[in-house]
DNA sequence: ACGATGATGAAC
DNA sequence: TTCATCATCGTA
């Protein structure tokens, strides 16, 4: 399992290190796992992109704790978003899992294979039973939300601009955005 | 292309 | 207290 060290880091190599790994949810009993495929850095106050850019404001108070901590907001209403925090104590940063692939759920002591969209940062948060109750608990299997290593390492990773920051003025641009491009 | 749907933060 | 905005998605 990955530990908060993984986690106070560089919000980008966070970002591109979790390419490939394993996310796990526990709830209820039930376990769950997937490939991260997609993710997004925001990466200080001065990223206008970040929601941290506002300041300390309830909702983004928990950017400001030390990496390795949950950060589930709602957007336009209606979906969950994901993020693990990074850096060290009063540095805000993020990263927001945008995607996974292979989802699963645990069955009789196997992993089976999900035939739910795992796709976007709305899709995986639903699949997985991701919600704001998350918010501010620590990455960890008694949190019932954590990473592992899998065997997989991805042979091609590729950099975009993050998706829907268009207001960000010259933050926009960034490429923080970063997925598998094979596998 | 657009509407659903409600939290958030800033202005008043 | 009001108001514009929003790190999306499904349907058209």
């Amino acid at each position: 399992m990955l530990d908060k060290s993984f986690f106070v880091r560089d919000t980008r190599e966070v970002a591109r290190d979790l390419l490939g790994k394993y996310l796990y949810r526990e709830i209820d009993g039930k376990y769950y796992r997937g490939i991260i495929s997609e993710t997004e850095a925001y990466h200080g106050p001065d990223d206008l992109a970040c929601h941290c850019s506002k300041g300390k404001t309830p909702r983004t108070e928990i950017m400001f704790a030390e990496g390795g901590n949950i950060y589930v907001y709602l957007i336009y209403g209606m979906y969950e978003m994901l993020n693990f925090t990074t850096m060290p104590q009063d540095f805000p940063a993020a990263v927001l899992i945008r995607g996974v692939i292979f989802p699963q759920v645990r069955k009789g002591g196997k992993f089976v294979d999900l035939q739910d969209r795992t796709d976007g940062p709305g899709k995986l948060t639903r699949a997985f039973y991701v919600d704001r109750r998350l918010n501010g608990k620590p990455v960890g299997k008694t949190t019932g939300l954590w990473v592992e290593e899998s065997n997989i390492t991805p042979r091609e990773i590729i950099r975009t601009p993050r998706i829907g920051v268009d207001y960000a003025k010259e933050w926009k641009d960034k490429p923080w955005r970063y997925l598998i491009k094979k596998l």
